[in-house]
DNA sequence: AGTAATGTTGCATACACTGCACATGCATGT
DNA sequence: ACATGCATGTGCAGTGTATGCAACATTACT
């Protein structure tokens, strides 16, 4: 009998082996570790993992401990390297970084998804939320609500369809009337900012990107602690902010 | 009943469920493709696909065909960010790159593993095989080869039980006592390199990597195609690489 | 229109997977 | 030395899960 879940039909055994890829990436596990984790037994995540192993998705420390094996890595990576948006922006994105000194991340519009595909720390590596492969909440985050901005309300709709309009701090939007009003100021302006709206001591100024057709691929921000830097900060930089965006554009056919 | 292969337990759903992203990695694939590829029936992967999408590990794309999706390319990439020498390597491997001009690899040993860990790509971007998260194969490659030249015997024997001594060109190493004979050049010179042992076309020169202690983590490589640069155009480069491993080696604690 | 692929759903059956019991390994401590 | 605890590894039997089938829905192709 198959479990039903969201309408949609959710084989367990794949289900689980996610959970437990997922579980051994916060760093390595032992085998009973993962057993309890689950409430499984341990002889069902032995032989599920020594199939991982098998095929490389996991690995085996010498303490007997498993972590993501490399077959996972480079998989991951031929799926980032297919697409050109990085490839392309990468240097570019690094010259921002050396002038600004602060994080610039890169996002990238596949489908109904946004997605961090490039991150380049600035010199306060502090610990930000953002992870490449990461997916963005679009009405949150600068590079979200860059894309936003660009895309029809069909799409519009499409990418916020999943949105439960959680506050995540005092200043984030929970109203699509209010995000639609702000998509319309950093449409007629060209960017945009989040001002803590998701992580209240982070702020940013998000650029979108386009390709030389001017359809939206996706957004870059300059982000910054605002203890480091505040929006006003960074506003500075609005100008090298934009001549990147449109550099990048200008390579992306 | 349980499938033994090669003596341990596989379980035959996570297994193809694990060839079905193997699969996908190479490109966006529809439904029934998949089916054919796999020889079972279209409701069968279809469900598995399913399962997939729900978790982020593959995304459906407008056309109904699917790809590998964001939470895979996340955990790979949080798996990557675990390991430090990446982190601490990259700047000093792209001035590397910008003073010589040419590709570089990073490639770290994890348990009995070598893989590469970073890649700046040359001015010459052709395609070479290597890709950040691919196992390296020691016997065979620049990096593998000064990782081995540092590792005591036993441990050497480890790294190369799997070892099936193809000859992948005429210049492959095929048997342990060459390759003991070589890396025993490798360990007091100090650097290796691959005259185009693994593809006839491409040559390198590696250093390897220790930590402070003095213990091996991993190694790096200038890597050309022949036609741009011979190992002696590359050899020029010697001093730099390894000041580059140095720098390395001076901040991995 | 007609045909042929592809995607989607309900259902019954077989067998893959789970859990159990027990064996084994390897550190403790006494 | 032996016991104790905690870990991983393995044979076996029952059952619940994944599978293929068939029927339908939907799109593509003549």
């Amino acid at each position: 009998m198959w479990v039903q879940y969201k309408g949609v039909y959710v084989s367990q055994a794949v289900q689980r082996a996610i959970e437990i890829l997922d579980f051994l990436a916060e760093g390595p596990r032992s085998l009973s570790e993962t057993a309890r984790r689950f409430d499984v037994h341990r002889s069902t995540v032995l032989r599920q993992l020594q199939t991982f192993e098998e095929a490389g998705f996991v690995l085996r420390r010498g303490n007997g401990h498993y972590s993501i094996g490399p077959k996972m890595i480079s998989i991951a990576q031929q799926a980032l390297d297919a697409l050109d948006l990085p490839a392309v922006a990468h240097d570019e994105l690094r010259r921002l970084q050396a002038k600004t000194g602060n994080t610039i991340h890169l996002a990238q519009l596949v489908e109904s998804t946004v997605m961090y595909v490039d991150k380049v720390e600035g010199r306060d590596s502090v610990r930000m939320y953002s992870r490449v492969g990461k997916t963005v909440l679009p009405h949150c985050t600068g590079v979200g609500k860059a894309i936003l901005s660009q895309l029809p309300v069909g799409r519009r709709d499409a990418l916020l369809v999943d949105a439960e309009w959680t506050a995540f701090t005092a200043q984030t939007i929970v109203s699509r009337a209010a995000l639609d009003e702000q998509l319309e100021l950093i449409n007629t302006r060209g960017w945009g900012v989040d001002d803590g709206e998701f992580e209240d001591f982070v702020n940013c100024i998000a650029v979108p990107i386009t390709n030389s057709n001017g359809s939206i691929i996706g957004a870059l921000s300059l982000t910054a602690i605002k203890v480091v830097a505040t929006l006003d900060d960074l506003k500075l930089h609005l100008d090298d902010i934009r001549a990147t965006a449109q550099n990048i554009s200008r390579q992306l056919g």
